[in-house]
DNA sequence: GTGGGTGCAAATAATTTGCATTACT
DNA sequence: AGTAATGCAAATTATTTGCACCCAC
């Protein structure tokens, strides 16, 4: 859609691969991790490195146009929608959901009043096991 | 106090280094780091290894003698106190501290109703300025 | 034209693992 | 005695960085 203008509304300079890492993050629900994002602009960009999609991702975050979520030690994921929102992650298949029907909103002022802190981001996250591998025992 | 029977009593072979590990995690509010940890246990145990320390918060952490608090990609902190609770972190100075005051039992099951998972585990995190780091200025 | 971005490979840093030795039960 | 934990050092793995070349502005 229009990657380019969010790029250059916030002065970042365009590149392809950039345009495309984000098209490729504000187009799916997936959650994609920093492989699962090279896999698939390496499809259109073959030369691209993983190192342009971590340093590009670390920007996007920076910038606030993408979220990161991490999840275990050692691995991070991200989220093209960039409202603060819970997550859910499935301890055995490894997919990652919005929960956009919980109202966390008032939350966060809450804390800032009991803790005196000033807040700038929450993160909330589920684990547990999704339908899906509800059913197939364990 | 009573580290070494709560070891014993999960079956949970009882060293020394155990027992002032755990003994470190229950009587502070720090939330230290693994690091911390092992600084503190060094004074006691001089020979002990940071790879023990490793294993020690792996195994109370499974165990559900300890839990994790994951931090910034690449460091984790431990909370002697298990029950699931918020937490907040300071981002300049990095301090962690418990949010006692926010109730989120609730919560947990309104998820399992309105994502059809079954939640084993939560994890609430809010990031901001500390009362003492928002007075000198920045 | 110039500064910043990209691709490559090497470097980092938290965590883990293999193995010989030591300690708990 | 037998099994599992410890300490050490080496290995692992996600992420980062240095650098030469190229591209967006």
């Amino acid at each position: 859609m229009n990657e380019e203008k969010a790029l250059r509304d916030r002065g970042i300079k365009v590149t392809p691969q950039r345009i495309e890492i984000l098209s490729v993050l504000k187009n799916t629900r997936e959650h994609p991790g920093v492989d699962q994002i090279y896999s698939q602009v390496k499809e259109i960009f073959p030369a691209i490195s993983l190192a342009t999609v971590y340093n590009t991702v670390e920007l996007f975050t920076q910038e606030g146009l993408i979220q990161e979520i991490r999840l275990a030690r050692g691995f991070s994921r991200y989220d093209g929608s960039v409202g603060s929102h819970p997550h859910i992650t499935c301890l055995k298949c490894g997919k990652v959901e919005d929960i956009e029907e919980l109202k966390v909103e008032m939350l966060a002022s809450s804390v800032e009043k009991s803790t005196g802190y000033e807040v700038l981001k929450e993160e909330i996250m589920y684990f547990g096991y999704c339908h899906e591998c509800k059913r197939l025992d364990n």
